[in-house]
RNA sequence: GGGCGGCUAGCUCAGCGGGUCAGAGCGCCUGGUUUACACCCAGGAGGUCGGGGGUUCGAACCCCUCGCCGCCCA
């Protein structure tokens, strides 16, 4: 006997075990089954799960078990990134708080030794907690990026874009952190409003004859001037251009340049020109061949190129300085208050300073291109489709992807240098050294490259590096292209696009052929979960307050094509409740000694209400099919809810209650085994959304299939002939539920009290509803709560009196009816039909739409106005006798 | 400034190849010891589908415009 309700805390470890010792979540070796293969997004070793990861790994994990159910040889591969920059903080902040040097003192092999001990130890906790989630990842196949395969494919990269000259070396401006003192790409920057200044300053002529205004947010810049520009085209300065002007402070004469970017309608229209820390200015100075004075040093203090009473300033100690120098020179013409976005570094959130050094990058150009035509063509496709805009808006502007980080942790940079300066690409020292030797005609000291790669670079190979590449293995063959990658629209920049480059580039194949981008997951108030707000919502609460299951399923059905999931505490609970009430429907069941039966067809049943919900249960799994087909997760949620909920336990199992408990041993038996077999398709069908519920019903309560004998998670998913559909069931089953339905609403109307037992007499019934009044005459007096049905040639005094079909309802209620209110109720309904017949009346009566319309469509309308009438009709002989009554 | 979304019952949302499409869940109200379930059952109230205009025989659904609200990129 189950339990009175599903104890996910007890259950869910146990279930997972079951799962896991089974061997259940590696791909079956099945050569003739088609592949289905998915790669995690890689979360990071440092990260714990968040409601996000929930949301992902849950719908990547519905994927992956509806793809084993139906027999493919189904891959999930795990894994985790590496996160050169967030991982080092880690560790730094602990040296610190132990009270200990910097990494730098302790020097890079020991810093780096240290990380590996603390990964050891507590690094990639999130791949348990994705187990607490139900998520059915090959684990015996889990990689990291720096696990050695993964390196090499790396360094293979590296080498092969380099011989290519696809990756180069070059001093450019960076976005530079200060605090990590390391290059960080656009992607890592996040635009901070925060309040700022605009200061005016003056430059004086060379020649004293006058001076020229310019503006700045960053007053310290000015240190690093090397021209100012104004428009061409401006009247105000063209006698200027080609004099100059002596930079305040520095004293170093500076020319006055014309060029396009300097705008007249903005403030003075001239603008300082500071190449080495600005990107716009540095397109400028470019253009102007001027000297690139580069005034920070990498912890953004002056260097000496600034005056020497500037050295050693921390860059928001000069501004002020500079500040009060200019204004002390009487040089300051206004301050504004301003708000303006500046860039911080989204993990560090410093300021981030263009800052002028020497780098490796990727023309991402050249590898854009392929990677545009694969989704133009439709080789890899969006789901929702209008996230592609988003992806070719980013890759039709690409810009050179930075990808060296002044970090310690990652994979090292492949280049060494020799004497002279030259570089030596290679994959491995000796290659290196090998290179280095043919250049020199004998063997000379190399000092390898200092810098890591950007952790991105690597983890856009992980849809072929962690299936082996560059090795020809057999994983490679058999799940490369994967099917479908699952993630977030903020990673569509970051990850998809340099998968899809990379793929193109290195296999010649779409990493993936569909990209499904879920959904935000926000707070109930819509706002951006964060730590730092207190609003995020933790999934391992989540999980033992309602059960992965209820989770599961909260995120599933909401995740339809918007964008953005609020999610509500009591969202989850009401999951939680369907969970419950799926227990206890399977507790009917075993109550009533349903169990599936060996053999047993469902095509050959004889009972109407299992002729219909055959058929009942023959759509919802076409409709759950097709909607995890199509990543209509909540349509797959949705209808599965509806189901369970509304068809089988609301009328099925209602129905079959009186067979149960009546004397007909062949419809029970039919309807036990009926009963039975809708429990194990539905199981199955919910299994992918709920896995942990459903597998622990099928292993306990009795529906589970003879044929499928195993655990529910390798369980075979249902294919049902299309013969199952039974319309004549159909009709009499929707004639009963609307019968019944009148019935219950009359009562509450009348306030009929619920232990009392009125008659029903059925007026004008035609030969179908005779019959199936007297087939169905126990269920209706059941449900209904009646005594005694008939039919009768006139409707009884005292009935109340509905229209059902071609008949008449009337229900003996004499002794509860309250005539003025019967009166009113029959006025509300008939006017009710006044208005249908009037609207379609006239919708008729029109001749465009009779000539204009499709035919089906005014056929519609015709029989719509018929039934409306004849409905009224009846409905108003009521009132007539009703009115005699009085 | 450019782009993308959203604005439908008190709340969260579905419906958007135009013709029973005005729906669901939660909340609310009224009843309820019906032999699985009160994490439940039965019934009910509640919206001129953001405003305006247009196309059409017909528009929540298509077009234009305005208004808010988000997000992304400059």
């Amino acid at each position: 006997m189950l339990d009175k309700a599903f104890d996910p805390r007890t259950a869910e470890p146990r279930l997972y075990r079951a799962w896991e010792e089974s061997g259940a979540f590696a791909p079956i070796d099945d050569p003739g089954a088609p592949a289905f293969s998915m790669v995690i997004p890689p979360p990071n070793i440092t990260g714990a799960l968040h409601i996000g990861h929930a949301l992902n790994a849950t719908l990547q994990d519905v994927l992956i078990r509806f793809a084993r159910m139906r027999g493919m040889t189904a891959l999930w591969l795990p894994g985790t990134d590496h996160a050169g920059i967030a991982t080092q903080m880690v560790i730094e902040r602990q040296l610190a708080a132990e009270g200990n040097q910097g990494r730098r003192d302790l020097g890079r092999e020991a810093f780096v030794e240290r990380i590996w001990r603390w990964k050891g130890r507590s690094g990639g906790e999130i791949e348990n907690q994705l187990r607490r989630l139900g998520a059915s990842c090959d684990w015996s196949r889990q990689r990291f990026t720096l696990d050695e395969g993964l390196s090499a494919a790396v360094r293979k990269v590296f080498v092969d874009l380099h011989r290519q000259k696809l990756i180069y070396r070059d001093k450019r401006l960076v976005n530079w952190d200060p605090k990590f003192q390391t290059a960080i790409s656009d992607l890592e920057l996040e635009q901070r409003e925060v309040d700022g200044h605009f200061w005016h300053f003056a430059y004086p002529l060379e020649d004293g004859t006058g001076e020229i205004v310019v503006a700045t947010t960053r007053p310290e810049t000015m240190l690093g001037d090397t021209a100012v520009a104004v428009h061409p085209a401006d009247e105000r300065y063209k006698a200027l251009i080609g004099r100059c002007v002596r930079l305040p402070i520095v004293g170093r004469p500076i020319p006055i340049i014309a060029d396009d970017y300097a705008d007249p309608e903005k403030g003075s229209g001239a603008v300082k020109i500071t190449p080495a820390h600005d990107f716009n200015d540095f397109k400028v100075g470019q253009r102007h061949r001027l000297p690139m004075i580069n005034i920070l040093d990498p912890f953004a203090r002056m260097n000496e190129a600034a005056p020497p009473e500037y050295r050693g300033l921390d860059r928001f100690a000069a501004r002020r300085k500079v500040v009060a120098d200019i204004e002390a020179l009487g040089l300051l013409r206004g301050v504004e208050a301003i708000r303006h976005a500046v860039p911080h570094g989204d993990r560090s959130g410093a300021p981030v300073e263009p800052y002028l050094t020497d780098q490796w990058w990727v023309d991402a150009k050249a590898l854009a291109g392929p990677a545009i035509r694969a989704v133009e063509a439709g080789r890899t496709v969006f789901e929702p489709a209008n996230w592609a805009k988003t992806y070719f808006e980013w890759m039709r502007n690409i810009e050179p992807w930075c990808i060296s980080r002044q970090l310690w942790w990652g994979h090292r940079i492949p280049a060494w240098y020799g004497p002279g300066g030259h570089i030596f690409v290679a994959e491995t020292e000796d290659g290196a050294a090998a290179l280095a030797r043919e250049h020199y005609g004998r063997d000379e000291p190399l000092r390898q490259d200092e810098d890591v790669l950007d952790t991105w670079f690597s983890s856009a190979l992980w849809p072929f590096s962690t299936l082996g590449w560059p090795e020809k293995t057999a994983d490679l063959e058999r799940f490369y292209p994967t099917h479908t990658l699952v993630t977030g629209f903020d990673i569509i920049f970051f990850w998809v696009a340099r998968m899809m480059m990379m793929g193109l580039h290195f296999t010649g194949e779409v990493p993936f052929r569909r990209v499904f981008i879920n959904a935000l997951v926000r707070d109930a108030g819509g706002a951006k979960m964060s730590k730092s707000k207190g609003n995020a919502m933790d999934p391992l609460d989540l999980i033992d307050d309602f059960g992965a299951d209820a989770l599961r399923f909260a995120l599933t059905s909401m995740s339809g094509q918007a964008r953005d999931i609020k999610l509500s505490r009591q969202r989850i609970e009401g999951y939680r409740n369907f969970a419950t009430k799926l227990w206890n429907a399977a507790r009917f069941c075993e109550m009533n000694g349903c169990v599936a039966v060996e053999g047993f067809d469902p095509a050959a049943a004889t009972e109407a209400i299992n002729r219909w919900i055959r058929g009942e249960t023959l759509k919802a799994a076409g409709g759950v099919t097709q909607a995890l087909e199509a990543c209509a997760f909540d349509d797959a949620a949705g209808g599965l809810y509806r189901f369970v909920w509304n068809v089988y336990c609301d009328w099925y199992l209602e129905f079959a209650k009186p067979v149960f408990g009546g004397a007909d041993e062949t419809a029970k038996a039919e309807t036990r085994a009926m009963a039975a077999w809708v429990l194990g398709v539905i199981l199955k069908l919910l299994h992918p959304v709920m896995p942990f519920v459903t597998e622990a019903l099928w292993r306990q309560a009795g529906a589970r299939d003879p044929v499928d004998d195993g655990l529910l998670i390798t369980a075979s998913w249902p294919d049902l002939p299309g013969d199952y559909l039974d319309e004549a069931a159909d009709g009499e089953m929707g004639w009963l539920v609307a019968l019944i339905t009148e019935v219950r609403q009359l009562r509450a109307e009348m306030g009929v009290p619920p232990a009392a037992r009125p008659s029903l007499a059925l007026v004008g019934a035609g030969p179908l509803t005779r019959e199936r009044l007297a087939r169905h005459g126990e269920l209706i007096a059941s449900l209904g709560r009646l005594q005694g049905l008939a039919l009768a040639d006139v409707a009884p005094a005292g009935s109340a009196l509905f229209v059902i079909g071609e008949a008449t309802g009337a229900l003996g209620v004499a002794q509860h009816v309250d005539l003025a209110a019967e009166t009113a109720r029959l006025a509300k309904d008939i006017a009710g039909h006044a208005a249908d017949i009037d609207r379609t009346f006239r919708k008729l009566g029109n001749p465009d739409f009779l000539a204009r319309a499709p035919d089906e469509v005014v056929e519609e309308n015709r029989r719509r106005l018929a039934e409306a009438q004849a409905a009224k009709a009846k409905l108003e002989a009521a009132r007539a006798r009703l009115e005699t009554l009085a």
